[in-house]
DNA sequence: AACCGAAAAATTGTCAACAATTTTAAATTG
DNA sequence: CAATTTAAAATTGTTGACAATTTTTCGGTT
């Protein structure tokens, strides 16, 4: 047995949540080849599944592919690249987010306490795949909640920047610096939301 | 018979290729469900290769999926978002031409004279996925060479900037643009291929 | 011992069958 | 006749089996 398999039905979706989360937290080294039996068996579940993870994960730019030889984890990206990545991301989060402080409503600023919360918590468990994922679905509720057509786009940058970077963190920082966007968001006050999330996505 | 079904084998991402293609021709309106038996037939293969392609299609952005309904062609994007697409894969590109420039040897300009002689014939025959998906080919040449970790990122750009507006190009006019941008490419003039490029993508 | 080649093992590619779910059509009821 | 319920059809979700390909292992030759 490779790794814990409490739950009995993975989805596609959460299979493929996991194993982003994984990759992001550096579970897999770089070119290292990700085997479809081996986590068929982790999860449970037949290698169909799997592979349907493998294509959306490939799509989104963490892993690569080739045929006949499966999946291996993507190479780390160049300084420039990661420069380029990071001011599109930026751009586009902060579209996003400026759109969401003029439309959510009470029931998406309770979601949002809720993954603050979530987040926090994984930042004092000291678990860094738990933080890589909830980190990644903080940003993501603003994101998806403001455009569904950009989330996809917004998603792929995300997880390379946080593939590169993410062992470095210091996490008392990260709670620091969501409090504050998230403090910023819930009174509707969208220049000092901008201006936290800036200094959050670098 | 729904299609042309000359060939015998088509592989996942040839079949993601064509379906690509055709989204962006329009052949497919918005919100129409697209169903694996059909086109597993049509392309002759089993349900698996075409749900892969499905999964691709889907991360890229043209495809919508809901679990147990399958997919449907993506709700047309609104123009603000539109806009920031617009600028976000223009930045990104003129990295990777500038890049491309650079690096690139004279096998890569071979290559880059039959893409562009590929998309002035299909423009000829007025053939529009044969213009959608040589159109996408070509810049997809410059970008491929000088970045695999920005390709994806561009695809899922380039395809939905393209899915809204194909149909209301001008194909002589295109043919010029694209010589423009080719015929800077080969004197290595940097200056000269963003300009064209910068007009070309809007 | 190093090098090549063939057999064996491991891995991916594809398929057809069955289960679960959703959609459509028909039948029943008030 | 409209509304609801029930049955049938269509569609997606998952699996295990087999084919094709790649990688590893092992034996023979120089």
């Amino acid at each position: 047995m490779t790794e814990n398999s409490i739950k009995a039905d993975y989805t596609r979706d959460e299979i493929c949540d996991i194993l982003r989360s994984d990759l992001i937290a550096g579970k897999y080294s770089h070119d290292q080849p990700l085997r479809e039996i081996s986590l068929a068996k982790r999860f449970g579940v037949s290698r169909g599944p799997i592979r349907d993870a493998f294509l959306k994960l490939t799509q989104e730019g963490s892993l690569v592919y080739e045929t006949n030889r499966g999946v291996r984890v993507h190479s780390a990206i160049a300084d420039d690249e990661r420069k380029i990545m990071i001011n599109m991301r930026l751009e586009l989060e902060k579209y996003c987010l400026s759109k969401y402080i003029e439309e959510a409503d009470q029931k998406d600023f309770d979601q949002l306490e809720i993954l603050l919360e979530r987040f926090k918590c994984a930042c004092l468990r000291d678990s860094l795949p738990g933080v890589a994922e909830s980190d990644l679905s903080l940003h993501r509720h603003w994101v998806a909640r403001a455009s569904k057509n950009l989330e996809p786009i917004w998603l792929g940058l995300a997880v390379r920047i946080l593939m590169k970077y993410s062992r470095l963190k210091n996490f008392q920082e990260s709670i620091e610096e969501h409090d504050r966007i998230v403090e910023a968001i819930l009174l509707r006050n969208k220049d000092g939301a901008l201006k936290a999330l800036s200094l959050n996505v670098i």
